[in-house]
DNA sequence: CCACTTAAGCAACGCTGTTGCCAAAGTGCA
DNA sequence: TGCACTTTGGCAACAGCGTTGCTTAAGTGG
């Protein structure tokens, strides 16, 4: 709930609602029954049901069956229904376009890859983007997550610079789809749709670094839950840290940035480097910011994940342990066929559950 | 309000009132009428004249004259009455402590500073602890919050291994304290503390970083106006940060740390290296994060300001600016007498205000 | 002096979660 | 098989929140 407005009663309602979709979300298949939605939000059981009873008149919640009996009447399981509503996902990449179909649980519906100049010009991209979201089967729709490489205003739903297609600095892609589309559309950066496709599966924990290393190094931040965005919505770049003073030059015109250093190890096929230098940056990272765990992905990691894994794993547990704690785990980001289109359309359905 | 908990009538109550009492804080000498309050809050201005009649009733708030009539009835303007309320704030620094109490608005009511060991045993310094609380005047208290060095635990309310101080690594002070003054005790890192006291004065904007150059260096986050903890409220560790890979070895274990670095550099009285390494971490730091404002403090920088705001300055105008954007700022945290003192006792205030 | 404007409170209201109570639906022992 | 007991969950009444509709208060300006 926002922190600073004035809270009414439907916007009480509202998060209230919003919560308890959330915990059947997480649920997933389990379910839960009404007292344990009730224990778990600190509402009482009575206002559960009452929640409960109106989720299931709207179709978003649905029983499920009944627990075992603990010596009286046995719980009454509830579950999200996931065909309940839809979200459709973009990942505009620089060479292709990938279209996905989610449904309320997150479950790909449908999905779609097309090759896509990103430097075609803003018209063209825009058309094909349009087709490709009326392509898709199902209706009615929440809504359209475009995800995009960065830097971009998500705020305001306008890319920035986009390395090497400076025709989209300042278009206001989100406005222009949405009329477009008649549907709401949401913009954001492909490493923030990525963290929070991770974020809203669980597998990063409360706050972690997701790290993608692919045409360049970049960084999305799940802070307390939430994806964090900063005050420009500019946050996560990562790679242009510098990790070595008066290294050598790189592209951004500083000296000795992460980035550099890491890909042109790549270049020269020492990944055991790459990965040594990434795991300075990722110490940096979980030591500042004291996060759960640091996942690793983009084409590069996915190509070769295991000395990447193993490099990084080692340096966090060198240099970013506390004292009698266990060391910050490292794993690949893995979880998804298409991790960033599908993090797009969770931009659409995280306000259903109130993140 | 927090957001994965359910909120009932009293939770939206204390919520709004809190709000409400935030924007009075803000406005200060000022005060805020009620319209300016409903605009702000989003409320009707009947839920407004509402939520402040109780707020008068409790004493919290009071009349304060007029504002030019605009061709109607001229509004009543209302204003925060500091004296409501109090709260003590201590700094448990290595040498010595520091004892303030604050009223409502922030303003220090009384101030004083003893000789201490933080060595001299946990019993002994709780003894002092206590002795300086009860030395200061006003009552009744809100509470007791505490600064330390870090690394602590702030959920716990419990210390880690302050360097050269291992007998603090366990010690349960907040439980202890409280038990022995009857009253709420929160415990937190000298950096938060200070980054907090800013925060709460407004000169740092709604996410910024607060470097303290010290006997160590150390930072305090505040991001999206809330002091940032992290998931085991370890967040901050900023000298350790890596920005030489491979450089000198470091007490920590690493090698080319920021504060080694740094700190190297101030004991050459090379003033103008220290404040450009600190530079390149600040810069690391804007970029991760996006922050709106970079604030430097702590005994180092305070002696001798200006080397220091002039070459963290150039290094973020270089290194993180942002296209078509200002550069980030960079300036002094000079705005009290006791800013980490003042800020602990902000811990125990800031949750009045809903921070 | 009076029409008009603006601020703020009173009263009634709709809706929220809570409380008190009761029906439903199991278990387990006699 | 029957009955006491446990546990779940809905019904009804309720207190209290912000909202709505309206009235009163307190100014300005012709």
């Amino acid at each position: 709930m926002n922190s600073d407005t004035g809270v009414n009663l439907p916007a009480l309602r509202n998060h209230n609602a919003a919560l308890v979709l959330e915990l059947l979300r997480t649920a997933g298949e389990d379910g839960a029954s009404r007292l344990e939605l009730a224990e778990r939000t600190g509402l009482t059981p009575q206002a559960v049901s009452k929640i409960t009873a109106r989720l299931r008149e709207e179709g978003l919640a649905a029983d499920a069956g009944r627990r075992a009996s603990t010596g009286g009447k046995p719980r009454t399981v509830l579950r999200l229904v996931p065909g309940a509503a839809h979200a459709v996902g973009l990942y505009l990449d620089r060479d292709e376009l990938t279209a996905v179909l989610v449904d309320l649980s997150g479950v790909v519906v449908a999905a779609n890859v097309v090759p896509l100049d990103l430097g075609a010009g803003t018209e063209v991209v825009m058309e094909v983007a349009a087709g490709e979201v009326a392509a898709l089967p199902s209706r009615p729709l929440l809504g359209v997550g475009v995800a995009m490489p960065g830097p971009l205003d998500h705020a305001a739903g306008v890319p920035h610079r986009v390395t090497g297609f400076p025709e989209w600095d300042g278009f206001p892609l989100r406005d222009a789809l949405a009329r477009r589309l008649g549907l709401p559309v949401v913009l954001d950066k492909d490493t923030n749709a990525a963290a929070l496709s991770i974020a809203l599966s669980g597998a990063g924990g409360d706050s972690f670094g997701y790290l993608h290393l692919g045409t360049g190094l970049g960084a999305g931040l799940v802070l307390g839950g939430a994806v964090y965005r900063g005050a420009r919505t500019g946050a996560g770049e990562f790679g242009h840290q510098t990790v070595q003073l008066d290294g050598p030059a790189c592209g951004c015109g500083g000296r000795g940035c992460l980035e550099a250093l890491c890909l042109a190890a790549v270049a020269r096929g020492d990944l055991d480097e790459a990965a040594r230098v990434l795991g300075a940056g990722a110490a940096n990272l979980a030591k500042l910011l004291d996060i759960d765990r640091v996942l690793l992905g983009g084409r590069v990691v996915t190509g070769t994940a295991e000395p990447f894994v193993r490099g990084v794993r080692a340096v966090l547990e060198e240099r970013a342990r506390r004292a009698g704690e266990p060391p910050v785990p490292v794993t690949l980001a893995d979880g998804s066929a298409h991790p960033v289109a599908e993090g797009a359309a969770q931009l659409v359905l995280a306000p259903v559950f109130g993140r």
